[in-house]
DNA sequence: TAAATAGTACGTACTAGTTAGTCCTAAATC
DNA sequence: GATTTAGGACTAACTAGTACGTACTATTTA
């Protein structure tokens, strides 16, 4: 691994758990043991590490998650939902819910202050909703999800809810509100 | 008004609009026009000083949103939604959007390393998402609802829906996703 | 030989919190 | 009635630590 791809990792670990204000180069640098002018030999400020580790989690996301559920088309519609559903529950879990959603949190953190994140963010969070749109399209017309649902409206819905569901859970510190509340979602879907 | 109350007054304004870690004693003491060593024979710690506000956020929280639309029953139940709803939507729209929901950004900010502020703000949530259930119990007692939803874990919907479109109306620098999304559920809930 | 890396000391700015003491009023004491 | 005392409200100056980023020298590696 080089350098540069330690700065990145051990940045995309501790912006996550931490935040972007609360991480420190200095931190970054001695957890990847490297030097303070080979930081920034590759990197010309916190601000564009922060930036770069962003770019790659939004390409992971993309790839690992959105690729896998909501647009693979070997699934259907609903099952695309309910394994994205089952991937973001699972990945919770897996983090007792401490560190909420990596977008959402530095969305929160960031966007009232910062153009460049907020920007970026937003832009991700519209290619997200989109495909959720898709999948509620392609579901309504093989009639998997009731036709009564705007599919626009409704992946609006189901994004906000996902974000702000992955955040109460964070505060109770339980996986029900995500767990739960996604599953009745997908039932409201269903229904007709 | 006291010093106390000036500091009060001032970190309760720049807390909400800053967060927690970005708002600064000595912003607080040069905006209150007071000393430092003020500040300190009022409140023994910054973090002691956030609680109070909070405390204080929470307290006009109920008494000037909550109890005057979810539980005030001198409208009907579908009325306590939607004024509900309307207000925050005002709330974000004086605000361009720009700062998000008082609760949210310290729950986002706080909850995963503070386990005093998790535990208020946890408290808080389910507190407030105690009266939407029973305004939706009520709204389906008298048939402005649907009978259809379960009024708990609705609720939950309804509240993670809330403070993640507020997230992503902050995002996006608009409006829309709270506005439209709060009145699309509306519909839902009536629907038969 | 040029790119990559280390080390380390700095500079500047900012941070939370402390110290030691002043000013003033009101009650207690002589 | 004059003097002492207690304590609340308040202040300027300071401490100790952290942060980002730079400067500069020196070494390793491809």
């Amino acid at each position: 691994m080089t350098n540069k791809e330690k700065i990145l990792k051990v940045a995309y670990k501790i912006i996550y758990e931490n935040g972007y204000n609360k991480t420190s180069v200095d931190e970054i640098i001695s957890k990847a043991k490297i030097s303070k002018s080979n930081f920034y030999y590759y990197f010309k400020s916190k601000e564009s590490l922060a930036i770069a580790v962003l770019d790659l989690r939004i390409e992971q996301y993309v790839n690992e998650i959105i690729n896998e559920t909501l647009t693979n088309n070997k699934l259907t519609p609903l099952k695309r939902l309910e394994s994205f559903y089952n991937k973001v529950v699972k990945f919770h879990k897996k983090n007792e819910c401490k560190y909420g959603c990596p977008f959402g949190n530095l969305a929160n953190e960031l966007s009232g202050k910062n153009h460049k994140f907020r920007k970026k963010l937003a832009a991700f969070f519209e290619q997200w909703r989109e495909k959720i749109e898709l999948c509620l399209k392609d579901g309504i017309e093989n009639k998997e999800f009731s036709d009564k649902f705007n599919p626009k409206l409704f992946s609006e819905i189901i994004l906000a809810h996902l974000e702000g569901a992955i955040l109460i859970s964070k505060t109770y510190k339980q996986i029900n509100p995500l767990e739960k509340g996604s599953r009745e979602i997908i039932k409201l879907l269903k229904a007709a």
